[in-house]
This record gives C-alpha cells, sequence and structure tokens, in this order.
DNA sequence: CGGATTATTAACCATTGGGTTAAGTGTTTA
DNA sequence: TAAACACTTAACCCAATGGTTAATAATCCG
C-alpha cells in the first residue's frame, strides 16, 4: 500500500476538525441537505459552508444538487487511504512484539490514557 | 468504542503534515536522537523542534534525554484511537450494502482515485 | 411577479501553523 | 576552563483556518 501524501494531508487535516468530524457523523446514516447539518451545530451557514469545501477538497463528501437543495453523502475512499496509513503502525499496539517492548515502557506510569470521561465526537447537541 | 475528541483534534492534526508522518516513518524503525531526525529534512532544527512538540502535544511521541541527546520513539495510542474512529467508516468501503451504493454511483466518472503516480510520504530524500 | 427559502460568496477579523534567524541552556570533551 | 555539540526558546513573517455579518444567486411557491 503506497500512500500518496497529498492526498493524506487533506484527508488528516479534514478530520482534525470536530464540526467536519460531526457532520461525517451525521451522514454516515444516510444523505442529508446542508440546512439539517448546518441546523446540528452552534454556527453560522457559511461557517459550515466552509466546512463542506474543506470535506469536499479532501474529496470525502459528494454533493448533489437537486433544485435549491445541495443533498451531501459521504465518500469513502479517502478514509480508505487514511486507514491504510494507520494500518502500517497496527503492531505498534496490537499483541506482538512491539507491544511487549511498548508494554514495559508505559507499564511506568499509569493511567496515561487521559480518558477524562469525555464522550463522543462533536454531535450536534439537543436540537 | 467512544472516542475522545480532544484526543481526536491532536492526532488528525499531528497526521495533517507530511514532515510529522515522516518523522514517525523514521521512527516506525526504532529509536532516533533529534539531529538523526533533523538531517533527514531539509527544515532548519528549530523547525524540527516544533513538530517534535506538535507530536508529543498528541501523545504520539516519547522523549528520553540520555545527556545531550534526546531519544525519540513512537507512543502508539493515540493512533489506536484514530484508527478506531476511522473504524466506524470501514462499512462505507469494504464489501457490503453500502459498498454497492457506492459502486453504482462511482462508477460514473472512471480514474477518481486522483493516483498521481506520487509516491510514499515526506521520507528525508538520499541523505 | 414578489416574497420566502436554500445556500454560497465577499469582506473582514483573530488565531494558529510552519518556516526563518538569533540567542540561550545544558552536556561533553579536548 | 573553553570550545564544540545537541537542542530549545524567542522573536518575527506570512499564509491558512475558523469564525463572523452582509450581500448575492438560484429556486420554489402563493
Amino acid at each position: 500500500m503506497v500512500n500518496n501524501p497529498l492526498i493524506l494531508n487533506d484527508v488528516f487535516s479534514a478530520l482534525a476538525d470536530p464540526t467536519r468530524r460531526g457532520i461525517l457523523g451525521m451522514l454516515h446514516d444516510g444523505e442529508r441537505i446542508v440546512s439539517e447539518v448546518a441546523q446540528a451545530f452552534k454556527i453560522s451557514g457559511p461557517a459550515i459552508s466552509k466546512h463542506l469545501r474543506v470535506l469536499e477538497r479532501a474529496n470525502l463528501l459528494r454533493r448533489e444538487k437537486r433544485g435549491r437543495e445541495h443533498y451531501l453523502t459521504i465518500e469513502a475512499a479517502p478514509l480508505a487511504e487514511a486507514t491504510g496509513w494507520l494500518e502500517q503502525y497496527r503492531a505498534f499496539w496490537d499483541n506482538n512484539l512491539d507491544a511487549l517492548d511498548s508494554f514495559l515502557q508505559e507499564s511506568s506510569n499509569t493511567n496515561h490514557q487521559t480518558n477524562q470521561d469525555h464522550d463522543d465526537d462533536s454531535k450536534p447537541a439537543e436540537a
């Protein structure tokens, strides 16, 4: 698996924003129009518009205009690209040689997981 | 798998830069000191220093000072977090229901992969 | 037609990001 | 002790991000 850095730049930086991950989360369940997405977040319409453009640049979003509404769906391929890159490092946390070494070092500082009881991604809050 | 958005923000934005992915790539084979890493890229020392700090903030990097040298190793846990988030979307490109729908739409525009023969990540170039 | 709806573009602002050079801190060694 | 080495911090530049409000474009509908 040879990764294209240009794609990875766009995909990872697209995923770096919680609003954008939230948008993809909404689209997980099926297509949505822009106003539905916008309504789910507390930011302005233009701000949403910009986020959508970023997702489109990363080819993570497909837009289909029907009348005055824009129907949005996920485009999965770039996520596969990102996953492919990360796959290179699976050995580092999976159960094998490197994990042993990793474990030995991690056993010093307990509770290193920084898991502050915080929950899921930027899901819109109760409409 | 409940993802922590704070972690994901840091991890994905850390991975969004090709130099930082290149650094992790070097560390894939074992520990390196800062000057070794720096030598591999065409940017200044302080620039490398900043990249290292970003990787540390994302907890992707562990630093151990021995004398005047800083030994760097990968910290894998946050990569697992990122992979976990992406795993949510595996259904979209794997062989199943959604893939069918995806395929039907994608079959229109051929060669949508944007795979411009470009190779791997920001690997240092020939020392 | 005219108004409401959907969404984008334009212009602006503050913050962050990636880079630089110069200076500073700590460690090794001749 | 003084110089060389490893690395970071400080100060600065410029471009990109993420947000805003106001204006524009296109479509639907009474």
